[in-house]
DNA sequence: TTGACTGCAAACGATTTGCAATTGC
DNA sequence: GCAATTGCAAATCGTTTGCAGTCAA
């Protein structure tokens, strides 16, 4: 189950605050989406729904794959949990231009290119030295292009 | 095929030096190869494997998308293209914490978070602003961790 | 009781692969 | 001529969906 952010006892503070919301909401408290959120809770490396999914059947060995999926985008729905950010599945390529970043438009989902030369010149945080050795360094902001804006 | 960054005749440079590196590192010259990188240097707006090969295919009725899956991958292996840099294929998931980046091991694809409160007062680049609203702003920073490092 | 939720199995879209035929060098 | 490359078809992977049974409220 790896490491937590918190301590168990944060984690039941959590999950109490989990369970109101989810009643707050309309969502029903099923054993299976409490698990799961707790699983997600439980865990500090991002897992994929399938790598929670293994985690949990340790603890819930009835628990469906398909149920994961539906679970996690109905809570991402909700706002309790965040999928990470990226390009969305399929993968795009450009011709190697100089370094750039991205602006995505939701809507439309064109990618625009920008420069940024102040971000190489500010100083990164500590942690990121620790870290290890950085090869790429891209911002990737997502948004509503104007074009999208008035075409609503 | 929609506007390009550049004119006809630098395509028509570009190309010439396409061909020139082709020879140099040993990759056969082939009409679809020429094609594809052709197509992907008309283009400006980062297409999809499928998108390029729809393109093609106007002018290449008999290119196969698995050519254009090959190619693709080949010219980035030589570093001629670029794949946009996202996590890998599968979503992964996480509790919502606070506005978070993070630093990616292209080793062991473990997922660090990291804040960067300067980043926020930056100011962004003008271009920024004109085109449109930014809902979120992420920094994705790929790497080699120190302990994939140390265990080369 | 009833609609929300689950598990199953089958479908799906993007991408990769094995293989035999083709082509650049 | 030979290895690299292609087209085809089938396989794969992550994810989604239709459906019938189950369960929280």
């Amino acid at each position: 189950m790896n490491v937590s952010h918190w301590t168990e006892q944060q984690i039941e503070e959590l999950m109490q605050n989990f369970s109101a919301v989810c009643r707050r909401i309309g969502l029903k408290l099923t054993h299976q989406r409490t698990e799961i959120y707790r699983a997600l809770l439980s865990s500090i490396d991002h897992p994929s729904a399938e790598a929670l999914h293994k985690r949990i059947l340790i603890r819930i060995p009835s628990m469906s794959l398909d149920t994961v999926y539906r679970t996690l985008a109905t809570l991402e729905q909700h706002g309790l949990i965040e999928r990470i950010k990226t390009v969305e599945s399929q993968a795009r390529f450009e011709v190697v231009l100089t370094p750039h970043h991205h602006l995505i438009c939701c809507k439309c989902k064109q990618i625009m290119d920008f420069r940024w030369p102040d971000l190489d010149h500010i100083t990164l945080p500590a942690v990121v030295g620790q870290w290890g050795r950085i090869d790429s360094k891209t911002v990737v902001m997502y948004g509503i292009c104007k074009q999208c804006a008035e075409t609503d």
